[in-house]
DNA sequence: CGAAAGAGTGAGTGATCAATCACTCTCTCT
DNA sequence: AGAGAGAGTGATTGATCACTCACTCTTTCG
């Protein structure tokens, strides 16, 4: 190790890529309390014994997971903005709105999250929900230079979609659900 | 038994109703999956195999503990319409989301309902947090008569201030924390 | 070749969990 | 008094959990 700096990913650190990946949907559906390591090494294709050699505990490849999916909002919103109409910081935000939108109609990514502000009574999780949201506002507020006021609307009804994705309001025809979806 | 209508709860009952008091801050912390009915148990100050008596399993006990946080919620929302300065929808709107804040502010009711909408892949779950959401649009729609838009972003502030609870943002010193509280 | 390093696993371990059972104690009503 | 109903529990069970260990197979390289 260490011969040369132009060398492939080892195989270890790609296998660790692959269960990045794969463990979202297995942690997606129960979260960090509800969903077992057997599921993750399962759903990864590896052993269970072997998923322990790439990542020391439970704790850490959860957290792992969670550091995966906020660098995967941040190309999203990254995304967004470089396709808004205008350098308006309305325009730019209503941009990266429309791209995170797209992004969590998939659950995963979106659950994972939910899940990990849920478990933030673990301090390393909490630690990297807030790394998360820190990133998260101090990106949106750099590319689109909006107020502080406009940020915290836009946070507001990102966390109105993930809520409403979360107990599937989409699939119902009820007018509460109507009304929040807008 | 129903001999009068008069009686007052039998024990059983009584019993049954300080166990969905005190289960509100055992679920906090760790939620659903990650929550054992053996601290349940210990929180209300009785067996575990009691609580099997007054609750036929786990998830009929938490689906209780959410039907009972989403009354509190609608009482509060109720005690703060009847504070509103004026009867614009603005106004009623502005005295239930003061009163909201003033309800989460002790962490655990809020908790327990970010939790269950985690939860949400057990069916029973999904629909009492679906009926929790019901009830309190209704209630916000019918108390103030506010638009949909209005609607929208009052459940959109209140998700945000919930995040920010539950990932402690008030207890932080840091600029991103700052924007989004406000 | 041969040996060292790394990839990968089967078979466990003790702890903990939801749920059950057999049992005792305390009322209430006749 | 005494019997029956309901309140309440200790002990247990089979399953599952996070985590470990001893081991094999494959690749690389001198």
């Amino acid at each position: 190790m260490a011969i040369t700096g132009s060398r492939r990913l080892s195989t270890a650190e790609a296998r660790r890529h692959t269960v990045l990946r794969t463990a979202i949907k297995a942690f997606a559906a129960r979260g960090y309390y509800g969903t077992s390591t057997t599921e993750v090494a399962k759903a990864a294709g590896i052993s269970q014994a072997y998923l322990y050699r790439l990542f020391p505990d439970k704790e850490s490849l959860f957290v792992a997971v969670v550091d995966h999916c906020s660098a995967r909002i941040r190309e999203c919103h990254s995304a967004g903005a470089a396709r808004a109409a205008t350098a308006e910081p309305a325009a730019v935000l209503a941009a990266m709105a429309a791209a995170y939108t797209e992004l969590i109609a998939d659950r995963d990514l979106l659950m994972v999250l939910l899940h990990a502000t849920c478990a933030s009574s673990e301090p390393a999780i909490r630690e990297a929900v807030r790394a998360c949201y820190a990133k998260q506002v101090e990106y949106v507020r750099a590319a689109s230079g909006a107020s502080d006021e406009q940020i915290r609307r836009f946070f507001g009804d990102g966390l109105l979609a993930n809520v409403l994705v979360g107990v599937d309001a989409a699939a119902m025809d009820t007018r509460w659900a109507r009304t929040l979806l807008g």
